[in-house]
DNA sequence: GCCACGATAGTG
DNA sequence: ACTATCGTGGCG
């Protein structure tokens, strides 16, 4: 008997190996899944941020290499899950090259399976599919417990905005660096943003 | 050691 | 607009 096929697939770290603008954008329509203890939870990502790296007065990464935001500095497709506000955690995908510091936030998601709350806003997103710091910062995003797969393409519009909750960051926080699929409920930022 | 503050979310 | 709640980074 042949193995029944599995039903999503990792992305290769590839697709992560790249421009993290092009990654974020590239990220609408995909699925997050994490798999824990025979539990399957399952979102489809409509809503993105780009991180570019050390230059960017946004990024965790403006301060080097600290300990808190070492793993951006590291190999693409691997997870950087940090504590915002003391309560609530953030997971962003690592990209571009090793040693880049570049990284994309997960902001948004539509439920497909599995989830605990309604994946709107990065900190509801990882509640939703029980993603946090201690388990997951670090993570390889290429094995079988925590990864992206394919979607079909969105049939929404692509639109793109400045980043939110970054207004320290001067020009930075003005450029447009966020992506989201336009018209879908499970945008977050309410109806301004959408 | 201290201290100010956050890539948030919920309430008023 | 206010705040829960704690790790982080800057500074001394």
């Amino acid at each position: 008997m042949p193995s029944p096929p599995p039903l999503a697939a990792p992305l290769p770290r590839a697709f992560f190996a790249r421009d993290p603008r092009r990654v974020a954008r590239d990220l609408l329509g995909k699925v997050l899944v994490h798999r824990h203890r025979g539990v399957t939870r399952a979102a489809r990502i409509v809503e993105t941020e780009a991180y570019l790296g050390e230059r960017d007065q946004a990024s965790h990464a403006r301060f080097g290499p600290t300990r808190r935001a070492a793993v951006m500095f590291g190999p693409p497709g691997v997870a950087y899950v940090y504590l915002v506000y003391g309560m609530h955690h953030c997971m962003n995908v690592v990209t571009g090259e090793d040693g880049a510091a570049s990284a994309v936030l997960l902001r948004a998601a539509e439920p497909l399976r599995g989830c605990l709350a309604v994946p709107r806003g990065p900190g509801k997103l990882c509640q939703a599919l029980a993603i946090r710091r201690e388990r997951h910062d670090g993570m390889d995003l290429c094995g079988p417990r925590l990864f992206v797969a394919d979607g079909p393409p969105p049939a929404e519009p692509v639109r793109t905005s400045a980043r939110i909750g970054v207004t320290y960051a001067g020009a930075w926080a003005r450029r447009r660096l966020r992506w989201y699929l336009g018209g879908n409920p499970w945008v977050s930022g309410g109806k301004a943003a959408r």
